[in-house]
DNA sequence: CTGAAAGCGCTTACAG
DNA sequence: CTGAAAGCGCTTACAG
């Protein structure tokens, strides 16, 4: 039987009021009173219960902003349904979470949202950032000035104040697709990067990770010049044509982001689908179909639906329990997929 | 603002506990004022509080049994978290949960503690089970007669009526590492299999999913006769020291369980640690370490903690929501790991 | 078949 | 600094 406030006030002889005050810091207590009741709540085992405290605070209500960009894209709506089970879970509590959807990137919409959440007395903030400077002040302000917590996730704001970040560590997981690369190849031949944007920052990072470790722990690999789809499936099919006329010699692709579908057709047609390595990122539908064709040999994940819910949970122990988050950077695993275990 | 039961019972002009008996079919009540409230919770699209039901239920308690068996290995210490966070968070609603652990295989102290916990009015039981004829009788006996779910995990009992089962597909396992190994070696060369004791049957289907995928796949793999350690780690070194004296072109080995230990000490002794190509499972901190060092190539895992946790929230959602699991076989993750993701 | 009331474990104004 | 009381959203005997 668990150990209730009550049973506490019982033990000490004081009220159920002054237990949950000497409990929970909230001062307007003497101090050896407090003292005395926290060493016997710890005695007596007590763990608070949930199910009362979010009953009790259902008045003070706890409301959670999620302001996701680019959800146009299949990743994101993996996303969006983790934000969807926070939510489920939190409302279960009492609480209330509010979802905002921006397609592509509109930093100022962000901000616009933001400011609109704090005037409705939102009092807990989970986003996909850009890398913008307004933005940027604008999560300053918020945990600074108005003590709103915010959390990034997907991609970071390292010099800003945010809370903490839910994420794939990128630059691992090119190292991770660099590992994969040299085992399959037995660290010999030539390997060519697709990416995408030049100015996406995670795209970069996962290239400086295959790049660094390519050249670390395989030197007989010979890494060709790196192309960039500018997440175009058609650009990329064309940039593997020009690549395999090149380099007759190609033995590996890695693709860092979008443009998966345009590779694997064009590896197919030119009857090279089988014998060419090929490590890739996200599991979307169309990738999943190519790795059980057995075009792609590894396809790596970073556990989307975790990116959305981790948040809100987080942003919820926060506000709930006033707890807060163990690491700044809360980085999600990196898996591993072959036609075997998708 | 969330809907409550109170404002569904004012719009239809009936106290709060028709609705309750309404929306949660208890009977006793008219069946077209039955029909109009759930009609009308619908559409003010009612959500029932966790909180509110869990604080009324703690009356009629929720108490959940967890029996582990083979608790002095590592890796049930890792499920056993998993069963850990499960009860912090049953027993935040207000419930218990209790654990008993159980070193090595004992059906019979199974099945005597679950009649304990029947004694003891609990409601729900998880366990991991042994091919044992008595025991299958007990848990059939538990969901039929008692009208107590019972979880198999880790290990499964199909031919019972056990609620359902958490725990890995290891034929799926086997072959997913037939396709590591099948990648890393270019598909040829000779393979062989080191397994645990010949009568594990989780081992076994792992070595079966292994070798159908091997001839299917690799046809110009050659496998190597398997053998077997007995989980012991010295008796796995000894096996290794034969295969390389028995087949010098040996290329690949695959642990299908234990003996990870004894077989990289002997390869390292014997100078093939490098060029060896190894696949081997489990999350172990002694594997982690050999996986690091570069004598595995490649590690297989079964989200251990979720095997713990998933089965205590299973029975919770049973016994607090009434709601069954969606899946018979709810197999967990089968995760790859390399040095760089683990 | 239906309603009124008590109570689950907590938090929070309000008195004192 | 401390206590008594109301109330959060539900379930459950108990009356009728």
């Amino acid at each position: 039987m668990a150990v209730t406030l009550q049973q506490i006030a019982d033990a000490a002889g004081v009220s159920r009021g002054t237990v949950d005050r000497a409990l929970n810091h909230r001062g307007r207590i003497r101090p050896d009173v407090e003292e005395r009741i926290q060493k016997l709540a710890r005695e007596m085992g007590y763990q608070p219960s949930r199910a009362g405290r979010a009953l009790a605070m259902a008045r003070r209500k706890i409301r959670i902003g999620v302001i996701l960009q680019y959800t146009e894209t299949p990743f994101m709506q993996q996303v969006l349904e983790g934000v969807k089970e926070g939510k489920a879970e939190v409302e279960g509590f009492g609480g209330t979470v509010e979802i905002y959807e921006i397609q592509g990137s509109m930093p100022g919409r962000v901000i616009e949202i933001m400011e609109t959440l704090r005037k409705r007395e939102f009092n807990g903030i989970a986003l996909t950032p850009s890398d913008d400077e307004m933005l940027k002040a604008t999560i300053d302000r918020f945990m600074e000035e108005y003590q709103i917590p915010v959390v990034t996730l997907n991609a970071d704001l390292e010099d800003t104040r945010r809370l903490c970040f839910v994420g794939q560590n990128n630059y691992q997981s090119g190292r991770t697709a660099a590992g994969l690369m040299g085992e399959i190849t037995g660290g010999k031949g030539r390997v060519a990067v697709i990416s995408g944007q030049m100015v996406n920052p995670g795209l970069n990072s996962r290239l400086k990770g295959f790049q660094r470790e390519i050249q670390e722990s395989f030197p007989e690999i010979c890494l060709a010049d790196t192309r960039y789809s500018y997440d175009d499936e058609w650009v990329a099919g064309k940039i593997l044509e020009e690549l395999l006329e090149l380099y007759p010699d190609l033995t590996g692709i890695y693709i860092t982001g979008h443009g998966v579908s345009g590779v694997c057709r064009a590896l197919k047609k030119a009857g090279k689908d089988r014998e060419m390595h090929v490590v890739a990122n996200d599991f979307l539908k169309e990738n999943k179909k190519w790795l059980e064709e057995g075009t792609l040999n590894f396809l790596i994940g970073q556990e989307s639906r975790v990116q959305g819910h981790a948040p809100v949970m987080i942003l919820f122990r926060k506000l709930f329990d006033n707890e807060d988050p163990k690491e700044e950077f809360q980085y999600t695993e990196i898996l591993i997929k072959t036609k075997y275990n998708i």
